[in-house]
Parts: C-alpha cells; structure tokens; sequence
DNA sequence: CGCGATTTGTGCACGCCTTCACAAGCGCCT
DNA sequence: AGGCGCTTGTGAAGGCGTGCACAAATCGCG
C-alpha cells in the first residue's frame, strides 16, 4: 500500500499532532477494529509477540482474507512470512480508533439500564470514562451509583462547560430521547449512542449510533420461525447450513 | 409480487400451521422490520388508519424506496394511490417476525447488566418473557429479581426440559461466555443474544447475534477522531455533511 | 364515466463489501 | 549464498444492497 500516513515508519512517536487526514476507511473496516483490538489484546496477554492474519481473523471470528484487507488499509503493518506484531498493530489500531485520549462519556437516564451501564466495566476497561450522570426525575437526583451523583438534566450544559463530554449516552425511555438529544447537541456534544428505542433527528455533523435490545431479539425470534418453518417442511432437515452469522453490526 | 404467501387475503386466520416456505428475505431488510414495526405502533397508537411509505420512511428513519422495496419483500400489502394499512402491515410483520408466537427467554449472568436486562421494559412490552435467570455465583442464587428467582447453572437443562427456551442471552463475563453457550446448546437452545465481548463457536444450526456495547462507543470515538481532525485542517468547516449513520447493524 | 392526482412496486445502474487467488516479500535452514 | 516455505498485500470478480426513476394501479372528483 502506498498510503504513508503519518512520515515515519518508527509506527510511532509523532501522535500529538493532528496530522491524520484519514484514508477514509470503510465504515464496515471501523466497525471490526474495535474486534480486532480486543483479540489483539488476549493475544498479547497470553504471551504472543506476533499473530498471522490466519490466528488474529480466527480469534476474532472472521475470515483472513477481510482480515489482512481490513488491516492493509491502515497501512503496512504486517511482516510477509511472519505475521503481525500484535504491540505495533495495538498501538495502531487504538490510534486509529481515537482511543490514545480518554474520552469522556456523560450518561442520561439512570433507569434500569441506565444504571447498569454506569457500572459496565466494560467501558473503563477500554478507555472509556464515565464522567456524569443525568436524569429528569428529582427523585433519583442526589444518587449515588458507582461513584458518581446523580445530576438534573438541567445541570448538563453547565457540567459540559466544565469538562467536555466527547460522548453522550441516552439510556432514557424513548419519549424523552429527542429532547435530550437535542440538549446534548445544545451542549456541544457531537456523538450519541441511543438506547432509546426511537429515531432521533441530529444536525449532519452528530453522529448517532443506537442499540436497541428488543430488536435483536425480534432478528433471533425471525431466525427461530424461519427455522422451525424448514424442519416442518418436507425434507426438513433439521436446518444444517442455515448460515448463522456472527456479528451484529449493523 | 405474486407471493401470496397464505391463501385468503383476509389477512388471518389461518397462522397456524407452518405454511411459510419463506421468500428469503435479505438478511439488511430483516434487521430493518423491527423498526418498521415500531414506527407503525406509534403510527398506530395514533390513530393513523394508513400510512404512505414516503410517512412510514420518516417515522423509521430510513429511505422510502428502501422502505418499499422491502415491504416489497413481504408481498403486496400496500394500495396504490393510498398506502398501507397500518394494523394489516403489524400483522404481517409480526408474523413474519415469528411475533405472534410468544417466545421464552432464558438469561444467564445476573451481573450489572444481566440485572437491567431482567428489568427491561423493552423485552416484554414487544412480546419476550423472560422466564428463567441463572448465575454460577452461589451467592447470587435464589435472589430474587423482578419477580422472578435466579437459579444455578446447573439448573438448566432441568428447566429447558420444563419449559422450551427459545432463546438465551448471555450476560456473563467473556470468560465464561463460552461455556454458558454451549450448555444452552446443549440444552437445545438455538439463538443466543450474547453481551460478553468474546468470540462464540456454536453449531451451524445456531444463530447468534453480538451486542458489544464498548465496541459502539469505540466506534464513536473514530468518528470523533476523524472529525477532530478534519477541523484541524486547512478548509477545516466544521465537519458540515460528515455523513452521519443512523443504525447499528447491528 | 373519465381524468388527474397520488402512491406503490420494481427494473436498472451504481457502489460497497466480500472473497478468491496469486505475486511479492521475508526469514530460516542448509 | 541460495533456495524454500510461509505469510502478507492486493488486483479482480462476484454478490449484495441502495437509490433513482418510472410504469402500473387506485382513489376521488367533476
């Protein structure tokens, strides 16, 4: 690949500029990175120095051939006849994914899931820093969870003031999301992850991902009718080669 | 279309058997029904008798040539010059869906998440019960959560035997994920919902899907990256027309 | 009864993504 | 030093999904 991003080849030590202008990479590229990291990761930590392309798509369940794709348009990071240096392709992966800076992360909603998400070790353990909480109903403000009180909503802008909230998070019942988007936007927040099971309208620069738990259930429930439909019919076999698939990306 | 998948066009009646011999409906449009659905409720609640697909595409969210063309996929269900009929097209989402069946739910791993999981609204207002929780942890069993009674793991099959689980969600940590799959396979489960941040090997006739809620934030903070960036080069407006998404694959 | 307004259903073209297959490159062994 | 085996990186092909643009169909009105 010709693509030569940031002038040496040391694969590090220039970071701190915002020296980028990113190969755009394949939405679908970017949504395995953070997969591929996470293999990296258990790699490394069981003592492994390199990784084939065949060993890293394995561990983190795809193909080879996407893999070494997926990885070539970040750059040469591999060594042809050896493989991938897994501490060199983590640090390039976590650069590339914006993760060498703590982001910080502000919660709305602190219902049933809300709740659960402020405590989701997950989320620290990849750098990622819940820094506030926020909920409409007065009852719960003042809350202790996991280290953090419970603020009003009406707090937010004066809190992103304080420190910048790279990412919100809606985790509210679906009637009130849009309007809190709207105030997160207000507040200068330019990424949403929406729990919320609705659409939200954002201006074009905010970009929105949601998760809706009940849909994946409704896709496993298809899934479940197509099969039980196959092993009714005649020749039902019972369903070998349905192809199941293993992600969820979108 | 000249699908006419269940003989009389009264629209029901004769659901029961298994009939479908399903048009394999593109796996993009699938994950789309869902939402589809969601939006015709609301439409529904109020009190829209029809909806044009120009209507329904706003309140999904998505194109209204997508959105006919998968309607499409399901049969003609709409009126040139009118649009479609708002409980006739629930109901045949529904069916397809598998909806009309109520589906068990099994969730094993009662920790933060499992615990806000067992809580949510979203599953029982759209048709899944939970109907069984487990925990390996001693300490955990027998605590009882939103009405229902956490049981050990080792309970499973007993259960299963009991009462078929449709489908099983694994709330456990990525350690322990795997082992948990391949008991609820065992125990005849053939769609998971797995939160652990690993890798499931399960059999062919399995469909899993993988809800990573790290990896969305993850994917957040590329976007983040890349827009921070972008401001920070010569022409650098402030990211106008950066071409937000609005879905997780999911 | 016919006409125009409206909306669905779909053929087609385009672009993205995946997958195959292989040349190029690297290290190791003799 | 040379050759051999292994692995990456990539050109090319195929498939899938999206969006346009329009013909077909339906309703309502004069």
């Amino acid at each position: 690949m010709s693509q030569q991003r940031h002038g040496s080849t040391s694969g590090n030590g220039d970071r701190a500029g915002a020296v980028p202008a990113f190969p755009d990479l394949p939405e679908a590229t970017i949504a395995r990175l953070p997969e591929y990291l996470r293999a990296l990761h258990n790699l490394g930590e069981g003592g492994a120095d390199t990784i084939s392309s065949e060993g890293l798509a394995a561990a983190a369940g795809v193909n080879s051939a996407k893999l070494r794709k997926d990885l070539s348009h970040l750059g040469s990071y591999g060594t042809r006849g050896v493989g991938y240096d897994v501490a060199l392709l983590i640090e390039q992966i976590e650069y590339v994914l914006g993760l060498d800076q703590r982001r910080a992360v502000g919660l709305v909603g602190v219902g049933n899931l809300g709740h659960a998400l402020a405590g989701y070790d997950g989320f620290a353990s990849r750098g990622f820093k819940i820094v506030a909480l926020f909920d409409a109903d007065p009852a719960k403000v003042g809350e202790r969870i996991h280290g953090l009180v419970v603020r009003h909503i009406d707090e937010l802008p004066a809190v992103a003031a304080e420190e910048t909230l790279a990412i919100g998070v809606i985790a509210t019942p679906a009637g009130a999301a849009q309007a809190v988007a709207d105030e997160l936007v207000a507040a200068g927040v330019t990424s949403i992850l929406n729990f919320a099971p609705c659409v939200l309208s954002v201006p074009a620069n905010v970009d929105v991902r949601k998760v809706d738990l009940a849909i994946e259930l409704q896709i496993l429930s298809f899934h479940e009718h197509r099969k039980a439909s196959l092993t009714a019919l005649p020749g039902g076999r019972s369903a070998t080669g349905a192809g199941n698939q293993e992600a969820v990306g979108s």
